[in-house]
DNA sequence: CTTGACTCCGACGCAGCGTCATAGTTCAAG
DNA sequence: CTTGAACTATGACGCTGCGTCGGAGTCAAG
């Protein structure tokens, strides 16, 4: 039977001795020894090596792919799905990352705007892509209202109008919750929901910083709210509004 | 000057605690410090840290970032362009490796299939991807061969016929360098090309040994190949082809 | 026997933190 | 003032998939 040292086996592979070093001492491709230790390689090995490698391509890693390959049977179905789910997520994101920097460049072509504006931009992507960070948004506009000065006309009224206004949105997301969020309806709910955010939190700083307050210090949150079993905690609403300004993009 | 220290801050931003040493050990986010070494997070660091997360979405390492935000100037429409075009390379390999994940679960549905047959679908798109590797599939059939029965039938007249075969073939597609991969003359070699692999390597294993020895062993390639300056080694051919087969998919 | 080309194994490095472990700080309640 | 809970700081190891030394053994040729 005629056999491999390491380097021409490598080479043969297309992967490194290092490779081959490290896939033995995880017991994923153990080859025969030579009396002094050194590593044979057959042609069982490349097989193995073939789909050692195949497995890892699709990113899944080493480590069960050696279950895998030794609990031969049908959990590789189970696998493939699940990894190519996974990849079309991922794929979903990358999408979304490369309009982030498209946009971005678009914005900066003008040549004097500074990084802060074209930063911002991609910073609005990202908030969309997770609900968690999409909330963190309000978080950060709730340093900067802290850090500039506390509720300096943030009158009970406004108070009222604004929690009145957001309570409301709520209400009508929550109620709409089976639409498509690429539809009329939702589309429209997005819109009122980037008005508000934009309304209160980009014009007047000191309604932004009343209005930041507001999301950042939950304890305070006016009793209109609290009452509504948190309504704000609804992981459904969020989804379903993230969902719908991801189609704005 | 309201501040906050890590805990606090970390949860406005979004970010953990742990992420906040970290860019502070690599200088990237240096807060003020109490007398007692509490980190104090202000204004200024808010504004700094969306730029990094910003940057890091698009999966700029954090070093580079460092260098970035400190010499604020233009560097970052290029930084931009560089990495969106990382970023569309990438998606065309995870189209690829999506692609190359539903053929074999289409390839699976029988259910009776070993997983061999699976997997070599995913590898022969592996190869596809990259010149590098594109070329490993023919050490890999060099592997069986040599494991085989080296040289069988594989007659001198035989070896002139393939070599003729190849020679002609690198010298069309030398030629053709400036063609579109995706027309129709490319896809024309791009056949040749896979008929000759599949010929000559798929039918008869006795001739499979032979024309993968001649893969192989650069020192033995008959002399009509070796005259021509390595013809083989010709990278911009392996680039050419291999972008003409991915339009075949 | 020497030389040069391989081989072995162990260990550190990288990126971006997560996760203890250990020790000091702060602040309010008692 | 003390106590305890809740933070904070630093340091170190872990993870992935190897790349890259470094010291030491092996093998075939000259």
């Amino acid at each position: 039977m005629t056999a491999f040292r390491v380097r021409e086996f490598a080479e043969l592979a297309g992967v490194t001795v290092r490779a081959l070093h490290y896939y033995d001492r995880l017991r994923l491709l153990c080859p025969r020894r030579t009396g002094s230790g050194y590593r044979l390689y057959s042609i069982r090995d490349i097989e193995r090596l073939e789909q050692i490698v195949a497995l890892k391509f699709l990113g899944i890693p080493l480590k069960q792919i050696g279950e895998l390959l030794d609990r031969d049977d049908r959990d590789l179905s189970e696998v493939l799905r699940a990894q190519r789910r996974a990849l079309e997520e991922k794929r979903r994101r990358l999408d979304q990352t490369i309009a982030a920097v498209r946009e971005a460049e678009r914005t900066m072509r003008p040549g004097q705007q500074p990084d802060a504006a074209v930063l911002k931009k991609i910073i609005e992507v990202i908030e969309m892509q997770d609900n968690a960070e999409f909330m963190s948004r309000y978080y950060a506009e709730a340093v900067r209202a802290k850090l500039a000065d506390r509720g300096a006309q943030w009158t009970p009224e406004l108070q009222e109008r604004v929690t009145q206004r957001w309570t409301e949105l709520f209400a009508d997301v929550e109620a709409s919750l089976d639409e498509d969020p690429a539809g009329e309806k939702a589309q429209a709910l997005a819109a009122r929901w980037q008005s508000l955010v934009e309304g209160f939190t980009g014009r007047d700083p000191q309604i932004t910083a009343g209005v930041a307050n507001m999301w950042a210090d939950r304890g305070n949150w006016p009793a209109s709210l609290q009452q509504q079993a948190r309504p704000f905690s609804n992981p459904k609403v969020w989804e379903f509004i993230g969902k719908a300004m991801a189609r704005r993009i």
